[in-house]
DNA sequence: CCTATATACTGAAACGTTACAGATTGTCAC
DNA sequence: GTGACAATCTGTAACGTTTCAGTATATAGG
């Protein structure tokens, strides 16, 4: 154990959170031995690899983030970009648990790049680009042309997309089949003898605007239903905006039996529209919205769900960034979850 | 424009992100004078100060965040520490947004850093003190006696909690009036005609569940109403053992005609299950709610609801922490957030 | 004219890590 | 015995920043 060890390593062994030089002054090697040991390169001795990587367990070694950082540029972060108006409240815990269980046995760490309406979404793209700050982007809200994924793209800065764009471009996405939610959600009111449906679409610029208003209309023509504009309105919108036009549009001579919805908060709205004006759910009209969370069936008995689970998107999103970062082809990257079948309330809920 | 320069600083204006050797070699200067003005440092000349900060504004220089946090250990991140299974779903993205807009326009990150029911909850700010990965701590399901606020307390590094201790160790707190809230909640029940009230409460463990028993009990006596006992769930039960709880306890001979609940999440709970009873919300029963969205009166507008402002939590936190790490004293960043008057729904709502 | 002092600036060292270019040993072929 | 080669280890430099201990110049006091 008392090997030589050149005699100027005077402090290595003090009080402070043990670096390289502290483990190269326990074992007697020197400090780039110590660092290709802790990470099994092949020009060390298996007993010198082993030995080494047994003192830096004992005395809990952990690189220091700045100096790797500083040397390599790896930041070991993930940055999850949001809108601080415009996400879908579960969405933001859920996506980020989904996230955090994927990187909790990995170095990363996340962090939570916010951005606000008054701002271009791709302020906080480049800022975290220009900074070097993270290692990988998570970003939601996807556009069909979204610069956003394009200047990652250029860049050459690893990605996730919450939804698909339309480019042309290759990269890793994670989305939500809304096009296969939308035609379920039609079939199941058509089932239930509804006919005129109208749909509470998510805003027209998002890619999954395009994705549910093209299997709604598949699926009514499938059927034969027909449609009852409502696009003056959009998940986006404030609740009392959706009740107030719900309302009128359910006064109005030729109103909808069946509406879909894209958004559980929403969904509450449109009820709430739909019993200002006097009618009643399940029996005037149906509701098939889409849920993250478990309570719509709470709220009315009547309402028809579908659930989707953000956070299985963020893990699915954390695995994708994890593997272009990793050298995974960023194509193979990319995955579509399927709609739960329409669900109605029954008493074991 | 062309003064002298030491002839060794040959590819100081590289492509790569400006550094402040960069910022050296344009101004003509050495890394340290640079250093200084751009910090405002007094020992630099005035002239000089202003061109070295212009000339780092037109390049836009940004500090190499992995230099100064290996030279000064200042890693200007904040953690907000959240627990997987049992957060508020609004209030970790309301907390987030809140902590979000007090950083802003200051060099701090945002980590958001994670644990789970399996783990001790003092295993993550371990790991973050460790490791020296937060400048400063946000943490949330505050305890009367902490073993987190201790511990950070002993090793000095700054943190917030949201709710208070009572280990009579001084540290910044936010927190919600929950002991206003249960009176003011007894009182409007009272006011209504109630006499047999129940509290759902937040868990035992956590610093509030007194806070919010001790309102109720004292606003029980003041106004001469009884107590139906509820404690075999909390807020963190789920929704279905509230709900079967609540009908179990509204079908015995001596039920509550009013409900004082904790949370919104738990108020659909005990709704559902007043209602599975065969009673009516609003006729034999009423229920005070706090709720942080304003949801709860489109679920039923029977509902008295008290507002919960959960971003304002997140940026008074995130002040507190800042605060308590630009010097203040610890004890004069605490506060108290008022609740609202208990609301009733009105049509304009 | 010399010394003291303030002003404005500077290089070297250090934080912890990894990449590069060796250095030292032992083994083997000839 | 020599040279070649592999195996194993090592020191130095660099990433970008700040701190320390200066240096150079100008100003003022005597």
């Amino acid at each position: 154990m008392d090997r030589h060890h050149t005699e100027k390593d005077d402090e290595a062994s003090g009080q402070g959170r043990p670096t390289l030089k502290t483990l190269a002054f326990m074992t007697g090697l020197g400090v780039t031995t110590v660092s290709r040991a802790l990470k099994d390169a092949p020009e060390i001795g298996a007993e010198t690899r082993r030995r080494v990587q047994l003192v830096a367990k004992q005395i809990g070694y952990r690189p220091n983030r700045a100096g790797v950082r500083l040397r390599t540029g790896k930041t070991n972060v993930i940055s999850l970009v949001l809108n601080t108006e415009h996400e879908i409240m579960s969405f933001v815990s859920d996506i980020i648990y989904g996230v955090s269980e994927v990187i909790a046995d990995t170095p990363y760490h996340l962090i939570v790049t916010p951005y606000s309406r008054s701002q271009d979404p791709l302020d906080p793209i480049r800022y975290l680009v220009e900074t070097g700050s993270a290692d990988g982007v998570i970003i939601s809200r996807t556009q069909p042309n979204d610069p956003r994924a394009r200047y990652m793209l250029e860049r050459g800065i690893p990605f996730a997309t919450h939804g698909r764009t339309d480019m042309g471009l290759i990269h890793p996405y994670h989305d939500f089949d809304n096009y296969a939610f939308a035609t379920e959600a039609v079939r199941h009111l058509a089932g239930i003898g509804r006919r005129r449906l109208a749909l509470l679409a998510p805003p027209v610029e998002l890619t999954y605007h395009r994705h549910a208003l093209n299997g709604f209309t598949d699926a009514l023509s499938e059927v034969g239903a027909s449609e009852i504009p409502f696009n003056t309105v959009s998940i986006d919108h404030s609740i009392e905006q959706i009740r107030m036009r719900t309302a009128q549009l359910m006064r109005r001579d030729v109103r909808p039996d069946g509406f879909v919805s894209s958004a559980a908060a929403a969904t509450l709205a449109i009820v709430a529209g739909i019993e200002d004006a006097g009618l009643k759910l399940g029996r005037d009209v149906d509701v098939v919205s889409k849920q993250s969370s478990d309570l719509l069936h709470l709220f009315r008995r009547e309402l028809l769900v579908v659930n989707e689970d953000f956070r299985l998107a963020g893990a699915e999103l954390a695995r994708s960034v994890l593997g272009w970062i990793g050298g995974a082809a960023p194509g193979s990257l990319q995955s579509l979850s399927a709609p739960t079948e329409v669900l109605a309330y029954r008493r074991s809920d």
